[in-house]
DNA sequence: ATTCTCACA
DNA sequence: TGTGAGCA
């Protein structure tokens, strides 16, 4: 399939799509006129680039990500040691994320609670 | 009509 | 990241 129902179906603009390309977070095959030609993994890919990323996490830590998980996640390398702390960083993070939220879930929740009681009295 | 690449204030 | 130019 080409960009625009790829952007159509995950939300993320094609001018994303070709972004996530040149940090070869994607590799879609070309068609004979130079479009590009998305598969159905490419479309499960671009899903979870697109949550990471709205997750805060940055495409460069995405993409190694991606590449161990297309390499068997084979845990060998003397950088492994380096970049299991830069993903353990990132679980931290996100982490204090939902910390965040669960607090302005509550304000918001006992604010609609509070104009609630008021709009009924 | 759609996509492509490249460049910009 | 958005937007526009100039092509195919």
């Amino acid at each position: 399939m080409r960009i625009g129902e790829v952007a159509r179906r995950t939300g993320v603009a094609a001018r994303m799509l070709r972004y996530y390309e040149t940090q070869g977070l994607l590799t879609p095959r070309r068609h004979p006129n130079g479009y590009r030609d998305y598969t159905e993994a490419d479309v499960r890919q671009v899903e979870i680039i697109r949550d990471l990323s709205a997750s805060g996490v940055p495409t460069r830590v995405i993409k190694i990500v991606i590449d161990r998980e297309r390499d068997g996640n084979a845990w060998t390398s003397a950088c492994d040691e380096l970049f299991a702390n830069m993903v353990r960083k990132h679980v931290a993070d996100i982490e204090m994320k939902i910390a965040c939220l669960s607090m302005s879930r509550e304000s918001l929740t006992r604010l609609l609670h509070d104009a609630g009681q008021r709009l009924s009295d």
